[in-house]
DNA sequence: GCAAGGTC
């Protein structure tokens, strides 16, 4: 029997690539959750079964257990030594399971994912969900390939490795770092203002190694041009007339920031009135084509001169991607690989009725070999694939389809040669010049027009020669600002200090924009908005390293130790997430001095919104503020109530929450026929059980409870008529032991419990309790309430039908009634308190200690 | 509700 190789890529389309590469094209596909590639070959000398499949990425993602995840409940610091766990990225793709399916009876693992760190990551990944790491006689191999042609694949194939453990552990300790730093920062920060400032117009106060320093190069701009001081300067211009053309000469000197300084130049120049001719020199000059198109150029083309931002750039690339136009637009390399065939892609070119002809050309007089560029070893330069036209995609696709092949013919161009030409001259003991230049050779600027050398044609000077000055110019201008940072100078800033990857800095740039930090505005221009400043500004008056771009190649530099094996991964990381508790723990400590510049920009809760509810605590109206993110404010007791979001509030019929004394609110979710629910805002935030979400209004005593589908109220944070939570049941009864209010608990379902908010006890129900409730008997031994419980007649046995036993919980002697008449054993039996007390006016986010070491030291490296 | 990185 022949043995099966499974070989795993990391997206479908390169696992038909080397599928069609390996089989000739003969094979079989079938669906999976990705697309399966079947056929015969050898394999280290051995008639095999191939099997080729792929990922789609990542199949994992780090995050911290369930229970971290809730914001209030949960100390922010406590997060730098939280455990992390990893879950599939995308459950609904199944694409573990695929995995797994497909690997059994295979006897060799071929990884196949993109040679960089995260390609590494995943090919561990990939053996953990097919389970190839026992020592059960299966081989594990890694192939090595630079582009995805058949002469890199079959290369590869005869030159297979091991994957790497040290590069996979690398990226792994990025992960872990990048979570607990971003989200814990990012906690505290939201909730710390957000219980503070009323219109601070941003769902979430986000912080990240990334994004925080991409913010930074914004704000860096802004306040270069807020602090600007504008100087006034003089500038020296002679004019003359040669061969009937005006020409303006230029000062040597530049520009004199002394106005008395600069007249007497002027004057000097008047007073000799005659210019004489120094020098004339001429000096060939060229301008490079361009390398091979990589993400990062096709980005900031796209932003500056076609006005698509990143975002969509990508989502345009992408679609022209996967509908064949172009190749992979995610790509680091500029140099085409030595196989590219420039042939077969400008043929298909010379079909195109723009630039067809052109095309031709270089076919028939000989392309240029392309400038070499760097090769990261990723994928292939950007360029086209298949000829279209402006109907075949449309208006947005189409302009940037049109620029991936301008540049791609440009590559295959001359370079564009001119002469300069420059004339020197003197007057008064003073030195001016004039420049030309012509072009000689068009080159690429043909195909790139907007990059073509302006022409400046110049009279005809002799040396020596002498000219009459016409007039004497003295010009006097204002030092400008700089202009606000470009979008295409945010993505040079961002690749230069290796924050973001190809794939992320549009995403990055995306986040600051949607958290409301900065906003795009003419020209592509990124504008901070007053959070953003306000942002960046506290971090440079508390720890300046939070938004320096350094913080993220500090990381990298870390993790990269950790993936040459020369540092072992969880002492880095450990040491890394040291270093950032600590600045995170003074930045809490210090939180107050970011504050100051808030106070400065936003209205306090208290002075927003407007009073809807009353507070259980105080009694007092709370404000609701409508701003993003939704919330009540209790000015008396300086609490902040969150809201489900995206809906509108109102009052409900003046009922109070039995656990809280909380006024109840009906939640109406969004669009013409949203649903309402009840909510009580302080059960909400304060989740009165483990697994419950809130309690709904009822009477607060003498009710009764129904179980089961009784007077359901559902849930408003699952609406679903299935939901367990619709059981919730409206009513509830007095507490036998204390008079409180007892509530019905429908997690416990179909073993229905009751939980008293004045004594915390629990209640456990008899099984087969249908309808409780309380009655005006009070227990002649102990005086408590008794309550009646009915039971549903199908489960139980007793003839009288319901409403049959009543008895008292403290009281040995009628709960003996119901015990023999049901299991012989007590029925009502007191839970005492969850062990999880019901402290009122936990604050959200404060006093958060710290400790005394200096954050502001720089990192340490391992 | 939170990061950054893959990919669709």
């Amino acid at each position: 029997m022949a043995t099966k190789v499974l070989m795993v890529a990391e997206k479908p389309s390169i696992a038909l690539s080397i599928a069609t590469a390996l089989s000739g094209g003969r094979m079989s596909s079938r669906r999976g959750s990705t697309e399966v590639h079947e056929f015969d070959g050898t394999f280290l000398g051995y008639r095999v079964q191939y099997k080729v499949t792929s990922v789609i990425g990542h199949v994992f993602s780090v995050d911290f257990p369930p229970k971290y995840q809730d914001w209030a409940a949960t100390d922010p610091l406590t997060l730098f030594e939280a455990p992390v766990v990893k879950s599939e990225s995308n459950p609904k793709a199944h694409i573990r399971q695929h995995l797994n399916r497909e690997a059994r009876g295979c006897g060799d693992l071929v990884l196949w994912l993109d040679c960089d760190r995260e390609g590494e990551n995943i090919c561990f990944e990939v053996i953990e969900c097919t389970g190839f790491q026992a020592n059960d006689g299966r081989r594990v191999h890694r192939a090595r390939f630079s582009s995805v042609t058949e002469k890199d694949i079959t290369h590869a194939m005869k030159n297979l490795v091991q994957p790497n453990k040290d590069e996979s552990l690398a990226v792994d300790a990025r992960q872990e770092i990048d979570l607990k730093v971003g989200v814990a920062f990012t906690r505290f920060q939201t909730t710390y203002f957000q219980g503070k400032y009323g219109n601070l117009d941003s769902r979430v106060i986000s912080y990240g190694p990334c994004q925080t320093p991409t913010l930074g190069f914004c704000v860096q701009r802004y306040l270069q041009i807020s602090t600007f001081k504008p100087e006034k300067f003089w500038v020296v211009h002679p004019y003359i007339i040669k061969n009937g053309y005006e020409l303006k000469l230029d000062w040597d000197r530049n520009r004199l920031f002394d106005h008395d300084v600069a007249e007497m130049f002027q004057k000097l120049v008047v007073d000799d009135a005659v210019l004489k001719v120094t020098n004339i020199s001429e000096k060939q000059d060229s301008k490079g084509r361009p390398s091979g198109l990589n993400t990062v150029n096709l980005l900031k083309v796209a932003s500056s001169a076609l006005g698509f931002g990143p975002h969509l750039a990508m989502q345009l690339a992408e679609r022209l991607y996967t509908q064949g136009f172009i190749s992979y637009p995610r790509t680091e390399s500029t140099a085409y690989p030595s196989s590219f065939d420039f042939k077969g892609t400008l043929g298909t070119l010379t079909s195109n009725p723009v630039w067809g002809s052109y095309a031709q050309t270089l076919l028939t007089n000989g392309y240029h070999k392309p400038k070499s560029g760097t090769d990261v070893g990723d994928h292939p330069p950007i360029t086209p694939m298949r000829s279209a036209n402006e109907d075949m995609l449309g208006g947005d696709a189409w302009r940037l389809y049109q620029y991936v092949c301008q540049h791609f013919l440009g590559t295959l161009s001359p370079d564009c040669k001119y002469v300069r030409t420059k004339i020197e001259f003197s007057v008064g003991g003073e030195f001016f010049n004039c420049a030309g230049q012509h072009v000689t050779v068009k080159g690429f600027t043909a195909i790139m027009p907007w990059l073509a050398v302006t022409e400046k044609n110049l009279p005809q000077f002799t040396e020596g020669e002498k000219i009459q000055i016409l007039r004497v110019e003295l010009y006097e201008g204002n030092t400008a600002p700089p202009d606000y940072l470009s979008e295409s100078e945010l993505i040079s800033l961002m690749e230069k200090h290796g924050i973001g990857t190809d794939a992320s800095i549009p995403v990055h740039i995306n986040n600051i924009s949607e958290r409301n930090y900065v906003k795009v505005e003419a020209g592509r221009k990124l504008v901070p908005t007053v959070l953003g400043v306000s942002l960046i500004r506290g971090y440079q008056c508390i720890d300046p390293d939070l938004c320096l771009p350094d913080i993220r190649s500090f990381i990298e530099h870390q993790i990269t130790l950790v993936s040459k094996g020369q540092a072992d991964h969880s002492l880095v990381v450990h040491h890394v997430l040291e270093q950032f508790r600590q600045k995170f723990s003074y930045f809490t400590k210090q939180i107050e001095n970011m504050d100051a510049l808030f106070e400065a920009q936003f209205s306090p809760l208290s002075d927003t919104g407007r009073a809807l509810s009353k507070c259980g605590k105080c009694l007092r109206y709370m404000k609701y503020i409508s701003m993003l993110p939704s919330r009540l404010y209790c000015n008396t007791c300086e609490e902040v109530y969150y809201v489900p979001q995206k809906g509108t509030i109102k009052l409900y019929k003046e009922l109070t929450c039995p656990l809280d004394n909380f006024e109840l609110l009906l939640f109406s979710m969004a669009g013409p026929d949203g649903k309402s629910f009840p909510l009580c805002p302080y059960c909400y935030n304060n989740p009165p059980f483990e697994g419950i979400d809130a309690l709904f209004g009822a009477p607060k005593t003498g009710g009764s409870v129904k179980l089961g589908k009784g007077v359901g109220m559902p849930c408003f944070l699952c609406p679903h008529p299935t939901c367990r939570h619709s059981l919730i049941s409206q009513g509830v009864c007095a507490c036998p032991e204390c008079d409180g209010t007892l509530v019905l608990d429908p997690v416990s379902a179909p073993k229905w419990r009751l939980y008293c908010n004045m004594c915390n006890c629990l209640v456990l129900l008899p099984e087969g309790a249908h309808r409780i409730s309380t009655t005006k008997e009070r227990c002649p031994e102990c005086d408590s309430t008794i309550i009646e419980v009915d039971f549903n007649k199908k489960t139980t046995p007793l003839k009288d039908g319901a409403t049959l036993h009543a008895g008292c919980i403290l009281c040995d002697e009628l709960l003996h009634s119901l015990v023999e008449m049901k299991h012989g054993k007590s029925f009502f039996r007191r839970g005492g308190g969850r062990g999880r007390g019901r402290g009122r006016g936990r604050g959200r986010g404060r006093g958060r200690g710290g400790r005394k070491q200096d954050p502001k030291m720089s990192f340490r490296d391992f």
